[in-house]
DNA sequence: TAATTTCTGAAATATTTTTTTCAAAACGCC
DNA sequence: GGCGTTTTGAAAAAAATATTTCAGAAATTA
């Protein structure tokens, strides 16, 4: 029976037919503009206890504001809370409307807006979980390693690339292993104690990757890991492992929170080395 | 029965020992790491479905980490949920007065919620500054192009090689300009009339992007510019102009929105040709 | 490869949670 | 104060959700 509206437009709507409500109506209007945030978290009884009532009451609540029941007002607390309270990812639950109507097709615009906001999103997420120690180790792995290799294969080179890119501005020894002409083999086979591999793997773990972790942790070299989990395949042989959640639209992966953390990391790494961060140079030119 | 730990350290110890749990229960621990905000708000059911288990699964995994059940380990994540209230640009501000404070010296982690604040920042920018008649344009030209042609350098050339990844799922040719071997001139020289040349480039502006969109250009093919501005050396030549402004920390610019801004593209052009996204197959193996 | 152990899927059972029902209480109106 | 109406509380019924059980499958070991 949900009626589909927002959060918002109950909420507003309540308070509108609030004068027209029963006593004891009244008293769970109030507790429920109080506590929209942690609604979807209690139960019926939960709610009746703390607005000294009965169960039945609220049943008669959500009743009064066209839902079948409790659960199916839940539901709507439920929907409006998944995305992180942001100002911009009103739009994914816009999004989501559209597509459930099935009429009007997304404009070009509207699927940027909409996966723009997931990459917010994940952003957001990423600014939370930070782990201090983890990030502490990984800037320390760095600073102290001579040799730097970088692996990352599929939809996760740019990013080796860019970290390549980024490191090739300190003064350390950077190699990116490219898998150019079939050669991962070769190009691992020098890594030694003392040096660090970055690998950046998510899910389904490229074997490349994979392998060239392998065999960084045979030479006893370092191994930085920048992964979804803790628990990715890779973790095991890690020094350290950084873990992030990428926001997702359309069934799709964003890859701004990777890119992100990786400069991060780089700046982190230029603070700590007391360089001056000179990333617009152009260097040397192209003859044309 | 509940053992009063947090849900942090419930993670940590889920890691630990994630070697030793059975298959079944590793796509649950997984699970449980990727979900854990919004594991409260799930039914046993629910996650059961996700992992491609049965309910029973669920409880044994809870019931092997020391819970009575589900419903006791769910709770453990109901105590430890903050209704997480959108605390971004608070990082920021207190960044400010540290720097202003000029003594203590920013950790990493400081340093990192800055950038990536920066980062959200940028990502606000792009989303609210969307041209919808360029991005129409940009997609029209991805859609008609037979042959596209990728080209950015240095700092750019992570994301040209994401944007060539990216619509290397579709059904055009496309062609990355890596100037392997130094070879611009030889890889932009077979570019022709209704071809589409992709030009990535922002300040100081690379010669060799500049000259390959020169080439394309003389060559009359079609000329999509993504850049720092209307104004940019490159696009005098397009056909169509999607500028990006970076957010910037420490006099770092960051490059999530012009990733993100990509990958929308690609998502739009996806939804065009009505091409399910298959990001995740694993294409050919490495044999170790 | 056979024996043993561990793991998994499906269904039965138990529990919790929600909804319905209905009688009693409160309220408003004449 | 009596009468009809609305509101409320308690408990029964229904539905949803979680847990246990157990037989068969898979993995491990000898």
């Amino acid at each position: 029976m949900s009626n589909g509206i927002t959060a918002d437009q109950l909420m507003q709507r309540i308070s509108e037919e609030y004068e027209g409500l029963s006593k004891q109506l009244k008293v769970i209007a109030k507790y429920i503009e109080e506590h929209r945030n942690t609604l979807v978290l209690e139960r019926i009884t939960d709610i009746a206890q703390a607005c000294e009532v009965q169960p039945s009451a609220i049943v008669r609540f959500a009743q009064r504001f066209g839902f079948s029941g409790f659960s199916d007002m839940q539901a709507l607390f439920r929907d409006s809370f998944a995305p992180v309270q942001s100002n911009v990812n009103n739009y994914q639950k816009r999004i989501r409307t559209v597509i459930a109507s099935q009429n009007t097709p997304l404009s070009n615009t509207e699927l940027t807006q909409s996966f723009l906001s997931a990459c917010q999103q994940g952003l957001e997420e990423l600014s939370q979980s930070l782990d201090p120690a983890a990030i502490d180790a990984a800037v320390e792995l760095l600073h102290k390693a001579e040799n730097i290799y970088v692996v990352g294969v599929r939809r996760m080179f740019p990013i080796a690339s860019y970290v390549c890119y980024a490191l090739q501005h300190t003064q350390k020894r950077v190699h990116l292993i490219s898998g150019l002409g079939g050669m991962y083999h070769d190009q691992v086979r020098s890594i030694r104690e003392n040096d660090l591999m970055i690998a950046i793997s998510f899910q389904p773990y490229g074997r490349e990757t994979r392998y060239c972790a392998r065999v960084a942790a045979q030479n006893k070299a370092k191994l930085l890991v920048i992964s979804d989990s803790k628990m990715s395949p890779l973790a095991r042989n890690a020094s350290t492992v950084l873990t992030v959640k990428e926001g997702t639209a359309f069934a799709f992966r964003s890859m701004s929170s990777t890119i992100s953390l990786c400069q991060a990391l780089f700046i982190a790494l230029s603070y700590r080395l007391e360089l001056v961060i000179e990333e617009t140079q152009d260097a040397g030119a192209y003859d044309d």
